[in-house]
DNA sequence: GCGACAG
DNA sequence: ATCTTGTCGC
């Protein structure tokens, strides 16, 4: 395994999460790539509605020949439910074990949710970037915290997030007649990095490719566990 | 107290 | 996140 298992208890009150989220954001460095990353690995979860059973899934895109040339993925039962802020206590216990079964290093990590952009300054990109100290960003369809202007129309036109006067992500128009997303750094990566590889990752589509392909194999793992009606 | 609220 | 048909636009 080329990315460690992280081992934590995963049955935290909301209180004890925001207080490792503190300690973790501390540990957030925000700084421009040290290279142009050529493999990103895209991460998402599927579940369904009511059960604590989460697929977790990863796959790695190769920029320079633009298809997925790894994945793995893991389930996982988590009683942390989906909560505003701590989507990291539900997602990542099932998104560690699918990174520690890569068996090819990425050279970034994109989540689909924020990094920065978040109240504590340590949304989902952040918690997994710090953990595993490699670089990453967060990709999320809505705001969570923050303000901005209205966003220009063309492809490429953005508008920082500002949280406390402070620019923590950046809505992007990453296809036409699409609401933007919200790209923001991780760690180990800055606002610059993050609008940079969500807009050369998104070929015409609205999501960059590894949190599409990400998507699809999520909920393809979480169907295989899903009794269907006949 | 009231609204907002990633997935 | 997931449950779902049709439908508008390129």
């Amino acid at each position: 395994m080329l990315l460690p298992v992280i081992e934590c208890r995963w049955n935290l009150t909301p209180g004890e999460a925001r207080l490792w989220q503190r300690q973790l954001a501390a540990a957030v460095r925000l700084e421009a790539l040290a290279a142009p990353p050529r493999l990103i690995a895209g991460a998402d979860t599927s579940y369904n509605r009511g059960s604590n059973r989460v697929a977790g899934a990863v796959v790695v895109w190769d920029t320079a020949e633009r298809r997925v040339v790894a994945q793995a993925s893991a389930v996982v039962d988590t009683p942390f439910p989906y909560v505003p802020g701590l989507l990291a206590m539900r997602e990542a216990p099932a998104l560690m074990p699918a990174f520690a079964a890569l068996a090819v290093m990425p050279d970034l990590l994109m989540f689909n949710g924020h990094g920065t952009a978040h109240p504590a300054r340590c949304g989902l990109a952040c918690h997994m970037g710090v953990v595993f100290d490699l670089p990453a960003v967060g990709v999320a369809q809505q705001r969570l915290c923050g303000r901005h202007e209205a966003v220009g129309q063309a492809v490429g036109d953005g508008a920082p997030v500002i949280l406390d006067n402070d620019p923590v992500g950046v809505a992007l128009r990453t296809r036409r007649r699409c609401n933007p997303v919200y790209a923001s750094p991780g760690h180990r990566a800055d606002l610059a990095a993050a609008r940079a590889v969500t807009l050369e990752t998104t070929y015409g589509h609205r999501l960059p490719a590894p949190l599409r392909e990400a998507h699809r194999l999520a909920n393809a793992v979480r169907r295989s566990f899903t009794p269907c009606k006949d």
